[in-house]
DNA sequence: GTAACTGCAAACGCTTTGCACTCCC
DNA sequence: GGGAGTGCAAAGCGTTTGCAGTTAC
């Protein structure tokens, strides 16, 4: 899923929550949301790289830190060593293709449903979740 | 949950699958195998230690990679940066801590009757899973 | 006897840190 | 003007690799 903000939303939070607006934190942002696919750091710098030559890999981590501090996207690692990005912090499952590594999300009704059924069981109060199926994809098989 | 096999078992598996039996890899993976808190890498090193001084970290890099390929376990990454081992391939939800990162396996048979129904919708045959929820556990609180 | 395994140490890759320079406000 | 952010490079740290010595079979 993509979540839909516009320039003046994201340069609100940043001011709200006492950050500065800067071109990078706003094209890491934008690029960010606007992916499906849980980019890794590494990705997200390269494709940035072509308007913005000067970013640096350290300001995308600081910038995807920040980022998951203001609840915007979350962290995930697989079992390659990078970290991948997540900007959709709804329920949904990533399925994952063990042999290209490509993820894709699901998200469907019941999910939620059968979701608030184990929540309500276990009693607890969820600070977030994650769910992942692997399996192969049909590129792939 | 805890996975029990005895050592014959565990010896005839290596021996079948071709690899050899050493003091070693019997004691990786008893270990392993008896743990429900899914131990990094280091973890099971600094344990063995004790029985076996002169152990080392790729050994033990080694023998769970090859636990991993006999389908005894699965390699889990936190959001730490190290490799946490969950012997419990079947169905369940890790219940993880975000403050002392303790993690609690939850098994339930309503889990997997709402997992096969997702399945169905999905049209897939997967090659393994994973849920987490993540929380603040009684002890953090 | 020999092929596989262990232990050690070096190499590796991703991430974090420190710091001088720059830019937002 | 001042403090936060950027870019760069170095440091950090968990993991992997290579290899000589050892052990299972």
């Amino acid at each position: 899923m993509v979540i839909w903000m516009d320039d003046q939303e994201l340069i609100d939070l940043f001011r709200e929550n006492g950050f500065k607006v800067t071109a990078q934190r706003l094209a890491i942002c934008k690029f960010i949301l606007s992916r499906g696919d849980h980019p890794s750091t590494d990705q997200v710098y390269h494709a940035l790289k072509i308007d913005y030559p000067t970013i640096s890999l350290g300001t995308v981590y600081k910038t995807l830190d920040l980022l998951e501090e203001l609840g915007l996207i979350q962290k995930l690692r697989f079992n390659e060593s990078n970290i991948r990005y997540d900007p959709d912090l709804q329920l949904h499952i990533n399925m994952v293709c063990t042999k290209c590594g490509k993820i894709y999300d699901y998200k469907a009704e019941n999910i939620q449903n059968m979701w608030n059924v184990i929540i309500s069981d276990l009693g607890i109060k969820p600070k977030g979740q994650r769910i992942d199926i692997y399996f192969e994809c049909d590129d792939c098989k």
